[in-house]
Order: C-alpha cells, then sequence, then structure tokens
DNA sequence: TGCGCCATTTGATTTATATCAAAAGCTGTT
DNA sequence: AACAGCTTTTGATATAAATCAAATGGCGCA
C-alpha cells in the first residue's frame, strides 16, 4: 500500500502558517475562506508528497480524503475490464482531489512526476461545515469547474480529430504553464501513451499527429521534451 | 425567444402544496430541505412547461435560472463551429439543470418530448443558503453526481467500440425507465441522430448497430420505437 | 387512399485511425 | 564507449466507422 489511506497517518505540520505560505493559496478551495476560519481548517490538514508514477487514490478505496494539489500534476482515469484505460482529467495545482459525497472512489489518481498534496479528512470537513458553511460552496466551484471541464472533454472525444485533439491538449497544457511570459518553451509533462489514453487515441497516432505539426511548423520540439508553440493562433483554430 | 428567461416572468405558482405534491420529491436537489425550509424554498419557485424541440437554455445567456426537471427528458449538447454537435447529458425528473456558479450558461439544453421544469432564480437560492446552507450541499451533490456520469460517458467516448457504445446507451435508458417491472418494453426517447450525437457516432452506424443487436437476438422493437431488452446481461457484457 | 415529408435502413466505397512490425532515439549504467 | 531497456518514430497493412447514395418504412394530412 502506498496511497493517501496508508501514507495520511502521523507526522503531520498543520497550521495557519503552513496555508498562509501555501503555493496555491487563493486557487484552493479553501481560498473562500477569512483569516479566522482559515486558523481553524488549516489545523486539520496534512501535507503529502508523491513521487513519479505512485498511486494517489484507488477506485474502491473508502472516501476517507480530500485533498488540494499544492504542486506537480496528476492523472486521473478510469479503467475498463480489458485493460482500455480513459484518463478522465490531468489535476494541476490548485485542483481539488476526490470528493466529500460518494462513499468510495471511483477513479485512480496517480502522481505525474513529483506531487505535492494538501490533505483533509471528509468526516471533519462535515464537522467544519457546521461553523464554517461556506465551505461547501467553495468546494461546489471546484466541482462545477470540473464539471464543465468534462464535459469540454466529450466534446473532444466524440467529435474531434486526432489532430485537433492534439492542439486542444497542446493548449490546454499552455494555459496551465505558469513560467515566464517571454519563454514559450514548456515540458510536455506525459508520456505519449499517457497523452493518448487522455485524447483516446494510440499512442502511434499521438505521435504521427506531433510529427505533422512539427512539419507544419506550427510546434517545434527541444531537448528533454521542451515543446514551443510556435504559431498559437494556427494551433487554435485547429483545435 | 422561447427559452426560460423569456418563459418565467408573470403567473407563478408556488408554495407548499406544490413541493410536496411535486412527482420529483425526494429526488430534486431541494429534497434535503426540512419541512419549514422547504415551505420558503418552494415559494421561491415557478414552473414551466416545454415541447418537443424547444429551447431550454442557450449557450452565451446570463445564467440567471437553476431548475429542477419534474417530467420529461431533456438534452444538453454543445456545438463546435462548424455545426458538429455532442450531447454531453441527458437529463431526467429529478435532475438538476443550470448551476449557480458560472455567469453564463456554457451549452444548450433542449426538451425532448413535453417537459417540465422547476425554476428557481440563482440570486434567491444565494440568500436562501444564508439561513439554510444545507442548500450548497444537496446542490453539491447533485452537481457531483453529473461530473461521475460525464467521467463514466468520457471512457464512453474515449475507448468503447460503436456496439459497445450502444449497448451502454440502451442499459442507461433502462436505469431510467420507471414503468412496471413486469413490462419490459420502453420508449427510445432519442431519434437516431440525437443517439449518433450522444454517442460521437454518425446516424449510419448507430443503425446498422441497432440493426446487429436485433439480429443477435438481444434486443427487440416493436411498433413507434418501442424497446424490449432480450437479454440483458448479454447485453451487459458487450456493453 | 394516396401523397409528401421525414426518419431509418441498407449497400458500396472511402478514409481516418488502429494494428502490426521494425527502426531509431534517449538515458542511465558499467 | 558500449550496452540494456526504455520511449518514440516511421512504415506497411487492416479495419472500424465515416461518407456517399439509394431504397424502404412511417405517419400525418389533403
Amino acid at each position: 500500500m502506498n496511497n493517501i489511506t496508508s501514507l495520511y497517518s502521523g507526522n503531520g505540520f498543520g497550521g495557519l502558517d503552513k496555508c498562509n505560505n501555501c503555493p496555491v493559496r487563493g486557487l484552493s478551495f479553501c481560498s473562500a475562506l477569512d483569516t479566522l476560519a482559515l486558523e481553524e481548517f488549516s489545523a486539520l490538514s496534512k501535507t503529502r508528497s508523491f513521487t513519479d508514477g505512485q498511486l494517489i487514490l484507488t477506485e474502491g478505496e473508502v472516501n476517507e480524503y480530500i485533498g488540494s494539489i499544492t504542486e506537480g500534476i496528476v492523472k486521473v482515469y478510469k479503467l475498463l475490464n480489458d485493460g482500455r484505460q480513459q484518463i478522465i482529467s490531468l489535476g494541476f495545482p490548485g485542483d481539488m482531489l476526490g470528493n466529500i459525497i460518494d462513499a468510495e472512489y471511483n477513479y485512480f489518481v496517480e502522481a505525474v512526476g513529483k506531487v505535492k498534496i494538501c490533505l483533509y479528512r471528509v468526516s471533519r470537513i462535515a464537522s467544519f461545515a457546521a461553523t464554517n458553511p461556506e465551505i461547501y460552496l467553495s468546494i461546489l466551484g471546484k466541482t462545477n469547474q470540473q464539471l464543465s471541464h468534462a464535459r469540454d472533454w466529450l466534446v473532444l472525444l466524440g467529435r474531434k480529430t486526432a489532430k485537433e485533439k492534439i492542439a486542444s491538449f497542446l493548449l490546454l497544457l499552455s494555459e496551465h504553464h505558469l513560467g515566464s511570459e517571454t519563454d514559450q518553451a514548456f515540458k510536455i509533462p506525459l508520456k505519449r501513451q499517457e497523452i493518448a489514453d487522455f485524447l483516446g487515441l494510440t499512442i502511434e497516432t499521438v505521435s504521427r499527429n506531433f510529427s505533422s505539426l512539427k512539419n507544419q511548423q506550427l510546434i517545434r520540439e527541444q531537448a528533454g521534451h521542451m515543446l514551443i508553440i510556435v504559431d498559437y493562433s494556427a494551433l487554435k483554430n485547429i483545435s
């Protein structure tokens, strides 16, 4: 066992200081809380780190924790019986993990590279909400955002061509790339197979379309999978 | 104009009586309210009816209303620039329409057959919630359910074959078919083109796969598009 | 009853993407 | 530097689903 349930125990280091120093302060679902409420909420949190490929949540596991990504990227995916995989979302810093409704998780969450997550027990959220009901509105906001993204992805999976899918994917990544404005290069965090599993394609189709976009001079790829979008608006037209 | 915004005005007939007589009492997001709160909430509601094909919500329109389907089925869909359409969800009685977060609707909602909706102004939800915060948890529950369904559909669109898609669709319909247990026949509410737009297929592929399932004796179709699932478990294996 | 208008089905063909296969590129290690 | 074990790319071919086209079926209405 190396997922949240087994890793949560012990050595938390909650407290307002941590939350005020939080790298996603203002993005996370706790951002709606005022100073007083935040202090109380902060005490409930624990931070956990994960390394590339580590399972964070497992389908079927009891829904004990809700989390907020403070660093890194996670992939959320489902599996069919025969092993076919579909990534149903990518989680970026500030994004919420899990929910406070279901009895069990119904998907897998895996770290893509190094990941840090701020965790809260679902049961503690409930008692906290008794005096701070605004936390529900905040969680609702995050859930609504996830629903909106999922619906955009339904259109992509149902109606877009392979090349349109790749273009949309690159633009999605560029939106979440928080590097300097002048430096347009960013690292593609996923392997080709993972991109395929996100876009409902095969690895070969992904690779061919990357090559095609390079030939069309819309993108360039540098050492270590660093990507530069050469013609942003042309890519947008394709997507 | 023939959508909610234009139809809401005037002749509402709120009050507790209506809500207690509500056909989806216990299913809708208002079901979490106790008798006292329900009376207050009920006074805020208006009921509207729509006929087949009528637009209920329009993309880009200001998000003024949240609704609960009390009767009939709606389709929620998005369009690409070139007219390609993807149905992102079907709404059944008890399902929530819209949200209380976004500034604008970002999809279209259209009546499939005769539809009745119970409407609330988003702004009134906010003031109601000041004294009845449990309404947020209730709306969160509905939103979370929609997210869960959207994610199931991502797997369907991204990774399932045409025949698997049709099988999943028929099973989805049968779950929402609230007719008598003995009578297994139900009407398919969507046209072939709409089914195609829901499953990310073309009308011809949908038709061919219906024919194929009929040849395999897994389903039967009677007059007026009444459908009988002959071999439920075989269909489940395919889905 | 028969006509017109759709929706659906079926057939023929094309095509985008998957599949199968092999070569080429990386990266870390000895 | 050379090798092992990957990932990615490219090529050849197959195939599921799309496209193009026509026939069939239903249903309301004059």
